[in-house]
RNA sequence: UGGGGCGUGGCCAAGCGGUAAGGCACCAGUUUUUGGUACUGGUAUUCGGGGGUUCGAAUCCCUCCGCCCCAUCCA
């Protein structure tokens, strides 16, 4: 577990501390309609993570309320996937499919309740009398049969009597609701269509609000977790257990934003699109954002894992860069991997002074990783190194082989150019060098300095294979659809060389290419005749990106431009009485206004100032604390009044307490009612404005901490806060605060 | 526009009244027979803006601004 704790771990923990539960349970409950992605693998890692990490355990459930866009394959890439990822369900898929008896009980249940009805409106019509946002509905003519004719008509639509769409089964709630969820939502419509799990028995399938909540009271979840956009679906969650009484240690829902990266989609409805289409070879294409795809692609499930842990859980929409997805990749195969060479775009090299053969012992891992194993490198005259490792003019800072520099042969000898061959259009097509016998790796006495070392395989043992280079999908950050698909993103090198070992050898099905990036030996698509490899990710590279000149526009940071609203004119009552507080009360116009504008407010400030005169301290703490207050209860919930606030500022006023013990107070006569001159006494709050008595203590927070004591000296200013709050904290914040800032500067500054 | 959410460096993200964590990205240096890795250091005088409360505010109050979600018989 990470150091700190994400909102939903706090959450959990605090409700297993409470004894609300016993046991955290979860479930990661996907709709069988498409390949899982990178999202659902975040989902997964949340749901199956929480459970294990709390010692629950999380079921796996398939959300199969629609049979007109499910499909077992699906369900069985859903299984693929969570499993791959290294979770366990217990083996137990469950379906919401199963609890559709279950479902179909609760539903006659709130008909026999008169919570539910059967509406007989059109679609069309459902729609328009829902209102709008700013507008309420109203409810159907349908919305007062009778219980018996709604549990008849209710049956008969199970029974299959009715057509598609001539009658929906509806929640009774409030058509004026100004959630729009809560508008008399549908619990059931008639589909006469074969479910793949269920068949033909049923002609009426639950909606998802209706079968969500429930699944999960049957299943016996804990902590229901879900994405931002089910926010507004929470109310009739509830509105369902409850109503129906399904209150013992049900679930509850909680919402977490969904993970967005850049350059990729992130719909099912995208992706299928992008499968259709034939934009991409299927939903496992290596360049997908699928869980499916990222495994062809070769990426590690534990990286995937990292990633999740990574970006953290949080409720602000979010765009993670897919540099953080590449960064786990490379993270964890550079530990696990075997280094090997392989050139893509092939330049000959004919090494004219070097004539037989010999095999060269070559380890499969850096120095830094700490793995054992090599493997045998044939080394002849000719040979063929990657084209853009040779320049006959090169540009500053660069590294490789040009006719003046020399450049090793990884783990064999340094070689130098002495003649470049061109064809008739002037590209080069050999070089011919020469070697230095006294330069081999491991035992190298020529002394010449080199600046790099390069990847190279010999002609004549050297094998074909197919290299797939993919990129991101998309080019625009941010893509729409197909318009913005990259056209680059995948090439397929048919001949690339590579080094004989790799093939006959087979260590590993996933390799660093040097230099390159890592590779994996295409699950389908590779044969020992037809090897083929898909490219990972590329190594980090800052000779190139050193190359690349970031436009200016990037980098100028245009300055967000604020515009002020309009605030709305008070009313000629609140002015009144924004005028009375200026002048006569003498408050400051920011407090003034927010009396003024609160009725509540103004009036709890008015009956206090009957008991107190002390206009500017009760206007404090009446439009700071009680104003908190009052926004989550009303006036009558109150537990404290305007009389038991007076006494708290007189208290201050006359200097028993600090305001900051006030604050304290205020927060126990908020919860407790009781009175504040009590809670100071028996909590012995009085402050402590003897210096006597402070002194001491701000020697001994000074004596405890000598580099801040030097920091502060050396001029960081911040830190006067640090030691005033030392201070307050030894004595339990009683210290008069004003006192103790004032004793501290003096003390550090002598 | 009603309602529900959310704004902390280029991208994520902790912190919830007392010295602005961490990761990615970026920049510099060291190591290096991968322009990789590893290591070291640098990068927010400030938390969407403005006010207020407080000795002290990213944290509390007021207000304005911006973004997302909701008017599928989808989930």
């Amino acid at each position: 577990m990470r150091e700190s704790k994400d909102f939903l771990r706090t959450i959990v923990e605090e409700d297993l501390k409470s004894g609300k539960y016993r046991e955290v349970i979860t479930r990661f409950p996907p709709e069988p309609n498409g390949f899982p992605h990178i999202g659902h693998a975040k989902s997964i890692c949340i749901n199956f993570g929480i459970a294990s990490d709390y010692h629950g355990h999380c079921n796996l459930r398939m959300d199969d309320t629609n049979p007109t866009k499910e499909d077992t394959q699906y369900v069985e890439a859903l299984k693929d996937a969570v499993e791959w990822l290294g979770f366990d369900w217990g083996n137990n898929v469950f379906f919401t499919s199963d609890y559709f008896p279950k479902l179909y009980d609760y539903a006659t249940q709130l008909i026999k309740m008169g919570k539910a009805y059967v509406d007989s409106l059109t679609e069309e019509e459902i729609r328009q009398y829902r209102g709008t946002v700013t507008q309420a509905g109203k409810r159907s003519k349908y919305g007062d049969r009778s219980i018996e004719e709604n549990l008849d008509l209710f049956e008969r639509m199970k029974k299959g009597e009715f057509k598609d769409g001539e009658h929906v089964l509806r929640a009774r709630i409030d058509m004026s609701a100004a959630n729009m969820k809560m508008r008399d939502p549908l619990l059931y419509r008639i589909r006469h269509a074969h479910h793949f799990r269920a068949g033909d028995e049923w002609s009426i399938y639950p909606m998802y609000d209706f079968a969500h909540c429930l699944a999960d009271y049957i299943e016996g979840i804990s902590h229901s977790i879900c994405t931002l956009e089910f926010e507004n679906n929470r109310d009739i969650y509830d509105w369902v257990l409850d109503t129906l009484g399904l209150t013992m240690s049900r679930p509850y829902q909680y919402e977490f934003a969904r993970l967005g990266i850049n350059y990729t989609v992130m719909s099912k409805r995208k992706l299928l699109e992008l499968v259709k289409g034939g934009q991409v070879s299927g939903w496992d294409d290596p360049r997908m954002p699928t869980i499916a795809g990222y495994r062809r692609r070769g990426y590690t499930a534990e990286s995937i894992l990292n990633f999740c842990d990574q970006i953290g859980i949080a409720k602000a929409n979010s765009m993670v860069d897919v540099a953080q997805l590449e960064f786990c990749i490379r993270d964890d195969l550079n530990t696990k991997v075997p280094r090997v060479m392989c050139v893509l775009d092939p330049l000959k090299v004919t090494i004219e002074n070097y004539n037989g053969s010999e095999e060269i012992d070559a380890s499969y891992y850096p120095h830094d990783v700490p793995k054992e194993g090599s493997r045998k490198l044939p080394f002849s005259r000719e040979i063929y190194i990657e084209r853009d490792d040779f320049i006959e003019n090169p540009p500053k800072g660069y590294f490789r082989l040009t006719p003046k520099q020399p450049v090793r042969l990884r783990h064999a000898y340094i070689i130098s150019c002495k003649e470049i061959i061109k064809d008739a259009n002037g590209n080069v097509t050999e070089i011919k060098a020469e070697y230095y016998p006294e330069s081999k790796s491991g035992s190298d006495t020529s002394s010449i300095k080199i600046k790099s070392a390069i990847q190279w395989v010999s002609a004549k043992e050297a094998k074909a294979v197919e290299v797939r280079l993919y990129d991101r999908l998309f080019a625009n950050e941010a893509p729409e659809g197909v318009e913005d698909i990259n056209p680059d993103s995948l090439k397929v090198i048919k001949n690339a060389l590579i080094e004989p070992a790799v093939i006959t050898d087979r260590l590993d099905e996933r390799f660093q290419f040097e230099r390159q990036g890592y590779f994996y030996a295409d699950p389908t698509l590779y044969t020992d005749e037809n090897p083929v490899f898909n490219k990972i990710v590329s190594l980090k590279d800052s000779w190139s990106k050193k190359r690349k000149v970031i436009p200016e526009v990037l980098i100028s940071k245009i300055p967000k431009v604020q515009i002020d609203g309009e605030v709305v004119p008070m009313s000629e009552a609140e002015q009144a009485l924004f005028d009375k507080y200026t002048g006569e009360l003498k408050l400051n116009s920011e407090i003034a206004n927010t009396l003024a504008r609160d009725k509540n407010l103004s009036s709890f400030y008015e009956e206090a100032l009957k008991q107190l005169d002390s206009p500017v301290g009760l206007a404090n703490i009446v439009s700071n604390e009680v104003a908190r207050e009052l926004k989550v209860r009303e006036v009558s919930q109150l537990k404290f009044n305007a009389k038991q606030i007076s006494e708290l500022v007189k208290m201050v006023d006359d200097e028993t307490i600090s305001s900051k013990i006030a604050k304290q107070v205020f927060e126990q006569m908020a919860k407790s009612g009781e009175n504040p001159i009590q809670i100071v006494e028996t909590k012995g709050l009085i402050q402590i404005n003897d210096p006597s008595k402070i002194l001491p203590i701000i020697d001994e927070v000074i004596a405890k901490n000598p580099d801040n004591v030097a920091k502060f000296k050396a001029g960081n200013g911040k830190l006067l806060g640090f030691f005033v709050g030392q201070v307050l904290k030894t004595t339990g914040g009683k210290a008069n605060p004003k006192i103790v800032n004032e004793l501290v500067v003096e003390k550090l500054k002598s």
